[in-house]
DNA sequence: GTTCCGCATGAATCGATAG
DNA sequence: ACTATCGATTCATGCGGAA
């Protein structure tokens, strides 16, 4: 059986009201951080954000399915030398609606956005809120374990010369990352922090989601057939993902060219897999 | 010139009461998390978490130097299938008191606890938030700078996976010297992800907070001689560190058997540095 | 075919400058 | 005084061209 892709343009505010209640077994998105992307949306005031969220997030309790699960990825940016707190707040007022705030993940971005100020160092994480409609919900752990041994070695591989080094400096940093420890075993859970670069070779569009992020997510609380939702698509990656991982999926994008964008990439494909 | 370590037995909340105001370079503490220790300090409920803390961060706020730093370590626990929200209410309510809540840093615990849930990964991440009283405040950057990707990269690409790990599992031995030679090289700036393995094995004290935490902060947001305070002593560890490196310290513990046991070691260390 | 080097490019942040 | 814009700073990553 086919699976399918649904495009929507338009405000997901508005689009999202067009769906079933009860329909969507993951969403997974990443809406624009508040005063980022100026250029390609407009742009949100770090004090207004809470209340332009709400409404979303309301439309999302609505169509997620009682088992279905909802990943935010998130930042707070530094407002007057602070981090400001809209996003602590937005996690206090979902609550309110009637979410379940079950989980933070860590997204550590190794390839962090460069600089140097005199009181902070680079920002090299962002959230990963885990949010849910009931204690129980749909999980499949299994999805995302890999055996060690395979595991150590990707690790390890994929583990830049720089961690290496750092690793091996531990008596003056301070840091220490032992891969020895996992040499023994056999499977491992994963944890809830995710080491994961951004893609910064994509020269199509400004965001810098990498593929593996929406997929473990979708490996994890999803099976084949069922249905994925991201209301803020930008470029697509979420959707693609699902799509190539067998899974019914929606996307919302408020941008006409970005729109066009995935639409085109997501018919190619279709030709391809026909 | 010799530095100082002052103890005091007994609830920070009055202690602190003793000490001057604006003579504190930096706060590093542990808090007992809500009902995490119940044996040990009788638990807080996580409802009430807030209320306890906040006549304390109140006397911080008073004793910190202008240009000093509170390093706060705090996670929320889980309470039916819940993050609890008293660390985010936390923050909201600290910054009412006249705190800014600089930065968080996340403390990557490499080896966490084991265990397995059907609705949750094993946790292994801490958060460590920075206030301040002020947007200008001491901060040695350069102290904790760390080895540098492309030297790396360069350097160290024909050696052996074998030979990298084994050099890994030796500490501070083999080319790990040789690095130390290059350190005034090619140095990067750290960002706010810390990776740090606790402590397993400190059995006197319940919590596993390794020395390498409160000596990254120390070397970061103090000089020698400077003072640093931790409300929370417990086993000491904060404190044997500060004096370890030549700063002068005051540890306040409510417990009379862990102040009874780092009164002991710390003149044990006085004694053979006489 | 490999490996290696050079290069552009980011969900950043601060301080100075301008209206 | 308070807000908006701009330049300077900085490093992991992956690509393309070269050895």
């Amino acid at each position: 059986m086919e699976v399918e892709a649904k495009l929507a343009l338009g405000d997901c505010s508005e689009e999202l009201r067009k769906l079933d209640e009860n329909s969507v077994d993951l969403i997974v998105t990443s809406p624009p951080y508040a005063d980022q992307r100026k250029n390609t949306y407009g742009g949100i005031h770090p004090d207004k954000y809470v209340e332009w969220f709400l409404p979303i997030s309301e439309e999302l309790l609505r169509v997620l399915k009682p088992t279905g699960t909802f990943i935010l990825n998130i930042k707070e940016r530094v407002v007057s030398g602070e981090r400001h707190t809209y996003v602590i707040e937005l996690i206090l007022e979902m609550k309110k609606q009637g979410w379940l705030w079950t989980e933070e993940f860590i997204w550590h971005k190794k390839n962090s956005y460069p600089g140097k100020w005199p009181n902070r160092f680079r920002d090299s994480w962002e959230r990963l809120l885990q949010f849910n409609k009931n204690r129980k919900f749909k999980m499949l752990q299994e999805a995302v374990m890999v055996p060690m041994g395979d595991w150590a070695n990707s690790r390890l591989s994929n583990l830049s010369e720089t961690d290496k080094l750092r690793d091996e400096s531990k008596v003056g940093s301070g840091f220490g990352k032992n891969i020895s420890n996992w040499l023994n075993r056999d499977k491992a859970y994963p944890t809830n922090v995710l080491h994961m670069a951004t893609e910064c070779n994509n020269k199509d569009h400004s965001a810098a989601f990498p593929e593996t992020l929406p997929e473990w997510f979708i490996k994890l609380f999803t099976e084949e057939e069922d249905w994925v939702l991201d209301p803020f698509m930008g470029s697509g990656t979420t959707i693609q993902v699902a799509q190539r991982m067998r899974r019914n999926s929606i996307g919302i994008e408020i941008q006409e060219d970005y729109y066009n964008m995935v639409a085109e990439k997501m018919r190619a494909k279709e030709l391809f897999l026909l």
